[in-house]
DNA sequence: CGACCGTTTGACGCAACTCAACTTCGGTGG
DNA sequence: CCACCGAAGTTGAGTTGCGTCAAACGGTCG
């Protein structure tokens, strides 16, 4: 960990033309301003803003309402779709060095909304706007999540549309085991992980109620898959159990 | 309509180093060609072949398994994910002038299959992602495309998360009515379609069986909502009356 | 005409929802 | 530090919407 700071502080000295608050910043690396030049980036910090968000506040996401897209740095962001009645759905999970914001115009509306504390590096959407134009790479990376958002809301369709609540718990528990312990796959051994929501937003998101979350949760619990510390923490002690409950 | 074909054939006029093959063709226009120079046109249209694809053939989708890129010429594609016990389910609709086929590298599966008879053009996956290099505007369309998508498969999302069988079914009726009568939305009267789907298949679409599929769509012919002749082809008299029944 | 496939209809069972009571957690103030 | 409170989560009992299984219907094709 010590070492990886060291490393990253060692890049950026031969970067020293990268503006102060880009040197340390994950979404130059794996986010999407590594698509531009360390003169634009200087350019754009001019307007940049970086914010804390408390858990909770919502950040809107419309294309016509908002005025900003953001980088988030740290924390996760809920999107969210609501129906007239007020049933909601939650339609995407974003994490740290995703790019939110939806570019160019569109009438679909969607909320966004903190369900954690979270640091977001905020510009002006004109700004952003203008850089695509010029820049066909930082096009490309947004054209690459959003690929990679639509193969995931594709696979989640799967999973609402036609896997049972406890299957449904179970690739929710995967998903986000995986998140926080990508090398999880390869190697063997216990994970540990904070879950990034409450019980009545894990139901928005699976499309069920808060109390056949609680269920299935505490029958996992009880058969050993998961242990529930303080409601939040999980240790999962075989990952692959997990995924046989989760299906394909 | 005679009129249209005119108009067309006069734009084509001043555009006759166009391919002979891409004079007539919608994609030119609605879809990705636009984005493409006559020199672009040309040289692609060398490894082009259109070809006629009969109802219920799979194309296959996955990036890996797949060598071309295909364009929609008439027709409807479903793009399906089957769970490892059969399980399936429909996570996009693919209509004349779509681009299909995934840019760039993904391990996930999907397979696309003909729910009619589908007339596509398709290219060399290589001759596009070259082309895509050299060309922001075509990736930019591409991109634009992508983002269309993304915002329908959120929206499917609420219907599979949140809604009733009956819901469901509305907000599919609503889907493909308004697909081939996009007028529909200003004007009032009386609107006619062809279901492109089987009912088996609007149930993988819907995350429901057959049978409620059937029983939904018979209440809906008894409550007057719809007119059903021959299983395919309905007629919807006051679109307003089933839009309610989607709910929103 | 009979076989076949897609669709409809009916009877029944169960998984997930609803409603309600109870427990635990986390923060606040005495 | 503990008592208190509201919010979040759990558990239980009863209901229901949708799935399952089974049979009948209707159009199409050999």
């Amino acid at each position: 960990m010590a070492d990886e700071t060291r490393e990253k502080t060692r890049q950026d000295i031969h970067n020293s033309d990268v503006p102060v608050v880009c040197r340390a910043c994950e979404a130059r690396h794996r986010g999407i301003c590594g698509a531009l030049s360390p003169k634009q980036l200087t350019e754009l910090s001019k307007y940049t803003a970086i914010k804390k968000v408390e858990s909770g506040t919502e950040l809107f996401y419309d294309a016509d309402r908002v005025t900003t897209y953001s980088n988030i740095l740290a924390g996760v962001v809920k999107l969210t779709k609501m129906m007239a009645d007020g049933r909601q759905q939650i339609v995407g999970l974003q994490f740290a060095t995703d790019f939110m914001g939806r570019p160019f115009q569109t009438e679909r509306q969607m909320s966004a909304e903190a369900t954690s504390d979270v640091l977001v590096c905020s510009f002006p959407k004109t700004a952003i706007d203008r850089l695509i134009l010029e820049s066909p790479e930082l096009e490309h990376r947004l054209f690459e999540q959003t690929l990679q958002e639509l193969d995931e809301a594709r696979e989640w369709m799967v999973t609402l549309g036609r896997k049972s609540a406890s299957e449904k718990i179970a690739s929710f528990l995967v998903l986000i085991a995986i998140h926080y312990n990508p090398e999880a796959l390869d190697e063997e051994g216990p994970i540990t992980f904070d879950l990034p929501l409450s019980r009545a937003e894990i139901g928005d998101f699976l499309g069920l109620t808060i109390e056949t979350v609680s269920r299935n949760l505490t029958k996992l619990r009880k058969e050993g898959v998961v242990k529930i510390e303080n409601n939040r923490h999980f240790t999962v002690p075989d990952l692959s159990r997990l995924e046989m409950r989760a299906v394909r």
